[in-house]
DNA sequence: CGCGGACTTGATCTGTCTCAAGTGCCGTGG
DNA sequence: CCACGGCACTTGAGACAGATCAAGTCCGCG
């Protein structure tokens, strides 16, 4: 079976390309890092690769918003990274994916066949630089994952989809109104299998949130923060 | 402040080089990937770099064992990796390193510039190469952090430090007995930082293998997997 | 208008944390 | 050689954050 190969097909006009501006997905559209690729297109909620198969391609997101999760026998599942433009998926240790990777929006990708990593010294470096990005990424949501409350996690993973904040090089509150508007294209469930948390834990998260005064929630997948800079405080890491 | 020069001086012979033959510490020591490499020396328990300095070089490890971590401004630490001969560290996506480096054990390591890393063709494939393998050791952990039980972490935590047993390249018992001695160069609190857990906790899971006659401790840094193959089954990954 | 899936909210349960004594081991000094 | 002190670890009892179980409620869609 061919995913690529089905998703050029099936090019159903996905329904959010608009809505997400802000968010996973909000990175601007990137061209191919190198030669070689095959450009892939992928709808919402589509299986690009799967934990177990084979691992014959590398991908490289051109667009979109993708999730890696995994599985444990018992069916208990980890949503592992949230990727976007120029985020890179497929590369694995051993000859096996070793995760699954899912598009919450709608994806263009390029595929490389992964021999073609090992010959090309462009790509080599556009995976290996963006892959420091992914690991620092990794360490940043491991430090969640291991130490940080439930109110914590919900708090960060919000600031994560508004760009430009919480960081090192964090600009500061607007003059005005300190107000950011969040597309989030996940299920609650979704959520709490990336924040290591339940459903109703996520859940009772945003409405203490909403209590607070922090946020508002127009859609259930689209949120307002109204208050950035309070929210960031209740990340944990100040 | 060179960590480096000093390291180079205090070259205060391990207690431990021989007695950790087995666990993280296993693998055989490697040569530099690359020349350009400055050769450093660490003892036991030393800063190799740390969270928020410059990150001005990137290491590769020759021999012994390094863990790093990060630290929340209200003291909760969490260890993101152990690493080994082989592994890299030291790479950021910003100016600064994002987590802090610890020797566990007497450790050897190749040093390079971070600028080489942007001209040497050969330090790139090296090191992308590995960073895929830590890479999914990190998907691994998140699951870790993310879904499993106290019980299932440590048992996940010791078959990490069994070679050649539990991934899916596994080869079995042995014909007699399925028992493999196992260092710890960690105390229980490193442990339980690098689990997401409490000290007490892990030491109650110790208890509990000890009991199920899983495990004996001839020291507390030093154990004894007396049935390897029950013990896989306690990770949940199965 | 009515259905179904996603979400919210409440009540209760439980695994892990927290707090508080112990215990054992190792190095030091008498 | 043994007593002592300190540190890492173990063990117990109770507290609590988050999970689980169980109703609702909301909202988009046919």
């Amino acid at each position: 079976m061919n995913h690529i190969a089905h998703a050029e097909i099936d090019r159903t006009p996905p329904k959010h390309d608009a809505a997400w501006t802000i968010g996973i997905a909000a990175r601007p559209a990137q061209d191919a890092p190198v030669k070689g690729a095959r450009e892939a297109i992928f709808v919402e909620r589509e299986t690009l690769c799967e934990e177990g198969a084979r691992a014959d391609h590398i991908y490289v997101i051109a667009q979109g918003a993708v999730m890696l999760s995994k599985l444990l026998p018992d069916g208990r599942r980890q949503i592992i990274e949230l990727l976007g433009a120029g985020d890179v998926f497929g590369l694995s240790n051993t000859a096996l994916y070793d995760s699954t990777a899912e598009s919450l929006t709608a994806v263009r990708a390029f595929v490389y066949d992964r021999r073609f990593l090992e010959t090309s010294r462009e790509l080599q470096q556009a995976v290996s630089q963006r892959m420091t990005s992914q690991m620092c990424a990794m360490h940043d949501h491991a430090m969640l994952l291991g130490r940080k409350t439930a109110a914590e996690r919900v708090a960060s993973f919000l600031m994560g989809l508004i760009p430009h904040r919480g960081g090192h090089g964090c600009k500061g509150p607007d003059a005005k109104a300190d107000t950011q508007h969040v597309a989030i294209p996940m299920t609650r469930q979704e959520i709490a299998d990336y924040l290591g948390l339940t459903l109703e834990t996520v859940s009772r998260a945003f409405s203490q949130l909403k209590k607070d005064g922090i946020l508002t929630a127009p859609r259930h997948d689209e949120i307002v923060v109204t208050n950035v800079c309070r929210l960031c405080h209740l990340t944990g890491a100040v």
